[in-house]
DNA sequence: GTCTATATAATGATAGAC
DNA sequence: GTCTATCATTATATAGAC
């Protein structure tokens, strides 16, 4: 556990998690990995016995920088809609990578869904986190009954606007729905 | 071109089609179709040069599928509105399908869009009927200025609710979002 | 912890006898 | 149009020298 071995897993890792974006799971290999990476073929086995583990920890890394933003929108605002309308926001702020490849979340998840509900179990922690933090906001909004369905809701909303979008690559698209997804939840 | 040659050709077809839709395109394999057809390894090149050229195929297919289904509806009624309100009422009719293996159109295009994008414009002629069909019937409503807007609100609804029930594998939760819908048609 | 060589299986794809 | 054998390539994965 030396210092140069945490970098290298470290890069090993975020070169997982960029490919593993762009151009899906299945779609990466373990060449494309260690190439991205700049290391020795053989060497990746140091750090991953297979490419569920690299998965696992794309996964976990994700997770962890999605806790940190939802941390820091709840230290921006304490106001549940404010904090709403950063989530709602966030989709137009990401709108060029969203267009591109789709959200990271959602099309991960899609993918992994098909055959592989094992694999899948790890990624679907992406969306509870978010489903999660959502219905506590929208509890403290005064919605306590209905407050997961409101999550789900606009989870469903989001990830429409985000496949469509990326199916014609077309942001203009996603800007105009994410303004109709704001309007939704101005009369809430 | 002879009725044996047709029938082996349609078995290939048919045996993609199911898997690209369960299993994903990169997830089938050469080995995967020609199991599912019953036929013999080399056989396939017979009919088909490439995967793509099967996929291209599958896609005619589905393409002819669903054009049936709309000609279908058109026949079916002549107000707008209850056209569109049998294209909300077919995701309800597909759950199972949808829960499990999320919509076939969405999924494919999300697949294929990631890293592929000139394999993606065929599959994405599947968006195009849909889209263009909901924008007929829009404009029949009486918004003629803003129906491919609607249309394409319609769209990512759809897909928003199938990507989620989809990672969710939730059926109750497709459903009340269908109603939820249905409300947004009912007040147009 | 790094690097080279290699094993083994699966992939997409072909050639040619029948 | 059917079937068998096989190719070249790529994949995941390992062993072992350094």
């Amino acid at each position: 556990m030396s210092t140069k071995g945490e970098k290298t897993r470290a890069e090993i890792i975020a070169s997982a998690k960029t490919l593993f974006y762009e151009r899906g799971y299945a779609g990466t290999s373990f060449s494309d990995i260690v190439d991205a990476a700049g290391i020795y073929r053989g060497n990746i086995y140091h750090y991953f016995k297979t490419k569920d583990e690299i998965l696992q920890a794309v996964v976990d890394q994700r997770l962890d920088e999605f806790r940190a933003l939802l941390a820091q929108w709840e230290a921006q605002s304490s106001q549940p809609k404010e904090r709403l309308r950063l989530f709602v926001n966030m989709i137009a702020g990401r709108k060029n990578d969203l267009v591109r490849y789709g959200c990271p979340i959602g099309t991960l998840n899609t993918e992994l869904a098909k055959e592989q509900r094992e694999l899948q179990q790890s990624s679907k922690a992406l969306f509870d986190l978010f489903c999660d933090w959502l219905t506590s906001q929208f509890a403290a909004l005064g919605h306590a009954k209905e407050a997961r369905s409101l999550a789900l809701h606009l989870l469903c909303r989001a990830q429409g606007i985000s496949v469509v979008s990326h199916v014609y690559e077309d942001a203009k698209l996603l800007k105009r729905e994410v303004g109709k997804l704001g309007t939704w939840l101005d009369e809430l």
